[in-house]
DNA sequence: AGCGTTTAAGACCGAATGGTACAAAACAAC
DNA sequence: GTTGTTTTGTACCATTCGGTCTTAAACGCT
């Protein structure tokens, strides 16, 4: 009945997170997110409302498409210990300077935007949760930390690398700090 | 023999650090941060250069001020275990929403400007080594872990919660989480 | 073919951006 | 008091920002 669409949402959003995540939500201007998105000002503002209202879409889109599945893989992991099983969140590539979006989100937005700071905590939940579920897998008591305490120091390990990642030359044996606490 | 300054170098590049460290490089305007540092454009630019080189010379005050008197506080502390001297690091206020500026410029600047990471780097070798210091004084061994190593997991553990502490509802038992590390 | 509806493209907008130019002002030296 | 030098305040600048508006195009339906 009307003119359909030249674009994918979903391939469109997705654009946006990767903009967004790779230069954060100030460091990307409506060329670039149009760009990345695939489209021009009148189908954006149209099918997506605003600048703001995508970079939080975005933040979903995140947690469906990356969040999810890092989630469902430590979820049905079938490495032979805790530690092998957590490692590969610890070994993103050193050429990525992206980071983790969670985290350049909290760090960005976290004071002045509630609803960003919101979903963020949301994702760190999940992936506090899924690595708690590791942990509780292979039950491995420790007498000095509960495993919801060792969840949350590995999350935030995880965050800290993340963040110490984006300014380069990290590098280190997650191996062996992992093993060291499980 | 030519008129005098009406503000005070320090305390303008302290106003400067200030409002970077609370609103980021991106986030502050230069309204914005001429009136932190309570002078005008004409004054600014010919003290200053411009924006990014304040915002350097901001890390750099960072660095003097606050990474040394954590440094120093740490090299000198008189607590009467490592957990004790370690522990305030991790004790910033919940209604701080600054975070870390070390922490912040490396999330928002990291990627896109190899001279604002390198002074991140350089200030997180500092704390890495003042975090040693106190671990080394104490010389509690583990033999799970060398003592840089637990030096290391513990910045990171540091740079992990202040990225999180950004976006709120944080607040744990760090004096509990430290002592089983150490 | 004509109509109704939605999309696409981009011209256009005011506001805000970081930065410059310039004139007035405040001192020391003489 | 005059001169030389630096600081100060502000008017001004081009550019870019996010966002709107208008027009043409592309369909399904009848």
């Amino acid at each position: 009945m009307a003119r359909p669409r030249e674009f994918n949402y979903d391939d469109a959003l997705r654009g946006a997170m990767e903009i967004f995540w790779q230069r954060g939500y100030r460091g990307t201007t409506l060329p670039d997110l149009l760009a990345a998105m695939g489209m021009t000002r009148g189908s954006f503002y149209q099918a997506f409302g605003d600048k703001e209202a995508t970079y939080l879409a975005a933040l979903d889109y995140y947690d469906t498409a990356v969040v999810s599945t890092v989630v469902d893989r430590l979820g049905r992991c079938a490495a032979p210990s805790a530690v092998a099983c957590l490692l590969p969140m610890f070994q993103s590539s050193e050429a990525d300077t992206r980071g983790c979006f969670i985290c350049n989100a909290m760090v960005e937005m976290g004071p002045e935007h509630p609803e960003a700071a919101q979903k963020t905590r949301a994702m760190a939940d999940r992936l506090r949760r899924a690595i708690l579920s590791v942990l509780e897998h292979f039950a491995s008591p420790s007498p000095d930390r509960t495993l919801p305490e060792t969840a949350d120091l590995i999350l935030h390990l995880y965050f800290g690398k993340q963040a110490m990642g984006k300014a380069g030359g990290a590098a280190a044996d997650w191996e062996g700090r992992l093993r060291s606490l499980v």
